[in-house]
DNA sequence: TCGTAACTTAGACTTATTCTAAGAACAGAA
DNA sequence: TTCTGTTCTTAGAATAAGTCTAAGTTACGA
């Protein structure tokens, strides 16, 4: 009887143990982005083994790897993390750094006039700004 | 007499030494996104004294600080700097990692559709993709 | 049940960057 | 000039994020 992280996981390639269950849950479960120790934080404690950071990383990279969640770069020096990984941007509150999910179709499609030598993939917008409250 | 780079670093600011004057003249020089590491590859004959790499993070905080030069981030784990500091955009070469700066006036304005409580100060575009010749 | 491959662990290592303490340069006041 | 205080720079130590390594577990197919 596989949960719903469990065939997220499988759907996805990647073997599910119970470190990567608990960092996937984690992950999917929170509005934040969190850096890796962030992440190892909040789950070191769900396990009945202690967690090893190298697990973090590893798993962390192997759900990259395998499109369950993606890297956000928005400061120097740290990655953090989304599970979010429909089509959408980052608003940076930079007061706080905190990072804001911003939905595709709130963001217009752009035109852009480039040389026919670059081919583009996708691209990503980070909106700097504030958020007041 | 003050040569241009010198005056670039007063306009800014900034005291011009032999250090931040070398440092500055390179980045202004290149096209490249240089990192640290690389800046200090490139400058560290051209000075009569040994350069310490403190001096140039420092330096480069400086100028950033003072809005002489930019901070790119397109990587984990390294800043990149960028002496263009016109409205532009970034296109990542995902096979190489070399970027490229796209001009403002490429990239169509966006329209944001956002809550009221963010307030946008100013928005970046990076594009991924590939460059072939 | 065995053997192998995959996974996890602790801790050592690497790399990027910052910090620290001490010396050098320099600008302005006497 | 000489003094003096501030600002810079230096080498190397310290920190932080992330990766590597070697050894021990676990899971699973034959």
């Amino acid at each position: 009887m596989a949960s719903h992280i469990e065939e997220l996981l499988s759907n996805h390639g990647v073997k599910p143990t119970a470190q990567r269950a608990v960092i996937a849950e984690y992950l999917v479960g929170t509005d934040c982005h969190p850096t890796a120790d962030e992440v190892f934080q909040a789950v070191a404690t769900k396990l009945p083994v202690s967690l090893s950071r190298a697990t973090v990383y590893n798993t962390l990279n192997a759900l990259v790897e395998a499109g369950v969640i993606k890297e956000v770069f928005t400061e120097p020096g740290r990655v953090r993390y989304d599970a979010n990984v429909s089509d959408h941007h980052h608003f940076v509150d930079v007061k706080t750094g905190q990072v804001y999910d911003i939905d595709a179709d709130k963001v217009s499609a752009l035109k852009l006039e480039l040389a026919p030598e670059f081919t583009v993939d996708h691209y990503h917008v980070t909106i700097f700004g504030e958020v007041k409250k």
